[in-house]
DNA sequence: TTGTGTTTTATTGCCTCC
DNA sequence: GGAGGCAATAAAACACAA
């Protein structure tokens, strides 16, 4: 009897146990390590103890979430560049641009040498492969940084905004830059970056060699003809050209149906660039995406956004929501907390932000599982300015001050992460513009170049390798207010690009429509 | 209501770096 | 050898369809 009821005690302390066992992280705790992730990657063991402290957790628990979150990102990013793998194929457009890099997660399974540029570094590489990931960035920068990035972006933190950075400074090369390296005079490809070794001599090989050949001549091709244009500070593309009238570009088609990327056309895709490289794969994913979202959803999101975490019509346009995004969820998902919102939303609000964190379950998963939600309304935020505002305040305090003010001391304590490859290369590439490219903006190109410029000289070494990360947040900021400005007045220069683009394909021959249309055919060939 | 699938959390072992 | 990180795995929590 003793015995039974002992054990049955000892059964109870077990299931309570259990019960322990695993125990979900509110949403609060949730946003704070979304938050947090976003610029701090990799965290030293005083902000993880500060994290902690912070968030009622463990160190242990910490470090697991973040572990665990970095391999979410990786396995995200990889199931990202799989799927875009399978398109590039059949679109054959994109990848061997990226290849410059990225190809050999992709193409051949040199995982090694991922080792040379940083095992951290992987998921940066998996954004070479992940053509997607450089425009979808970059969307999703222009469509939710402007508020924030003010305050996310102002920390010097080691990963500011890391995947961002990465993605842009990347994203230019797949685009952009590696053309211009195809120029280059001595036929050499010059470094991406300084450590650069993997990257130097890289050439691509099997598909993309082939492909790649193929492509770069026609490239090429266009890249001459469009001669020192193309460069990076040449004169405007678009200058040679008339401009339309207003709007003679906003969409092709009167039936936006017919023309999914044209309604889905985020702000970058004006870029001839891209929207020539990625139309096929941009149609097909984004019309999905910003049809869905941009309008229906967005509206539903503008609404939502004011009353966080309420309604049952939330609830219901949640669920709905939830189901729509759930294709694309596994892309999105590790971006949420980029927002840059309220990293700790219940923390310094008072117990009933917990409540309304955690006010449902359902928004909670929403929040967390499906960041698209989170990231729509940065998307459509200006209608929440006080809001953002309050949580920018917030989390400059917390995850600016609270960390990045001690971060040179600790930064210097955690030399492990401050030598991380990424940083150096992230600082090395970051300051050569990056997503200008992608807008295509050359106005902006040339004023972002000289601000760039001049971060760069007002920053650099200022105190060392953790105040590189300024010269990053710099830069970063002129390119965001340039996205800003690109953002809210789209598009005098965008049109131009466009039509730059059109009247190639008029006029020219051997322009970027026949470069789509080798890209095609040579899709066709593979 | 239940079965199934997905996501999140926790644990463990291995590897690399210092 | 210790610390930190990654990867694999198990299990809990959750969502959703039948």
């Amino acid at each position: 009897m003793k015995e039974s009821s002992k054990l049955q005690s000892e059964e109870n302390k077990v299931s309570n146990e259990k019960n322990k066992k695993r125990k979900l992280k509110t949403q609060s705790q949730l946003s704070a390590l979304e938050t947090f992730y976003d610029e701090h990657k990799y965290p030293t063991e005083e902000m993880k103890v500060e994290l902690a402290e912070k968030l009622r957790l463990t160190e242990k628990q910490i470090s697991g979430w973040f572990c665990h979150r970095r391999l979410k990102d990786k396995r995200l990013m990889k199931d990202e560049a799989v799927a875009n793998g399978r398109q590039d194929r059949s679109s054959g457009v994109i990848q061997d641009r990226g290849s410059g890099l990225g190809q050999d997660s992709c193409g051949s399974s040199k995982h090694a040498d991922y080792r040379y540029l940083d095992a951290k570094e992987v998921e940066s590489h998996d954004f070479y492969n992940n053509e997607i990931s450089v425009a979808d960035m970059t969307h999703r920068r222009m469509n939710h940084y402007p508020e924030n990035v003010s305050v996310v972006d102002d920390t010097s933190s080691e990963s500011s905004s890391f995947l961002q950075e990465r993605a842009f400074a990347q994203g230019q090369d797949p685009y952009d830059m590696e053309p211009s390296r195809h120029l280059t005079p001595n036929g050499a490809l010059p470094p991406l970056n300084p450590k650069g070794a993997v990257n130097l001599g890289y050439k691509p090989s099997g598909y993309l060699k082939v492909k790649g050949e193929i492509e770069h001549a026609a490239i090429t091709a266009v890249k001459k003809q469009l001669g020192r244009h193309y460069e990076e500070d040449g004169p405007l593309l678009g200058i040679e050209f008339d401009l339309l009238p207003p709007g003679a570009f906003e969409c092709q088609t009167e039936d936006p149906a017919n023309e999914p990327f044209c309604v889905a056309n985020p702000p970058l895709l004006n870029s001839p660039e891209i929207s020539a490289a990625k139309k096929h794969n941009l149609s097909s994913r984004y019309d999905s995406h910003y049809t869905k979202f941009n309008s229906q959803d967005l509206h539903m999101e503008r609404a939502d956004f004011g009353s966080l975490h309420e309604s049952d019509f939330q609830d219901k346009q949640d669920k709905k929501a939830r189901q729509n995004i759930k294709q694309r969820q596994p892309y999105y998902g590790y971006t949420n907390h980029v927002s840059g919102r309220n990293p700790f939303p219940d923390l310094y609000e008072d117990s009933t932000g917990e409540a309304s964190g955690y006010n449902s379950a359902k928004n909670h998963r929403m929040s967390t599982k499906h960041g698209v939600e989170g990231m729509r309304s940065d998307s459509a935020s200006n209608h929440s300015d006080h809001f953002e505002e309050k949580l920018a305040v917030k989390t400059k305090d917390l995850v600016l001050h609270g960390y990045d003010k001690i971060n040179p001391k600790r930064i210097q304590k955690s030399g492990h992460v401050k030598s991380k490859p990424s940083s150096s290369i992230r600082n090395s590439r970051v300051p050569i513009d990056t997503e200008e490219r992608g807008l295509s903006a050359r106005m902006a190109k040339e004023e972002m170049f000289k601000v760039d410029k001049k971060a760069k000289n007002t920053y650099r070494d200022v105190d060392g390798a953790g105040r590189l990360s300024n010269e990053i947040l710099v830069a970063k900021r002129a390119k965001v207010d340039m996205l800003q400005q690109y953002h809210v007045k789209p598009s005098p220069v965008a049109e131009m690009e466009k039509r730059k683009i059109h009247r190639s394909a008029a006029e020219m021959p051997s322009s970027f429509s026949e470069d789509e249309t080798a890209e095609t055919s040579s899709s066709l060939d593979y």
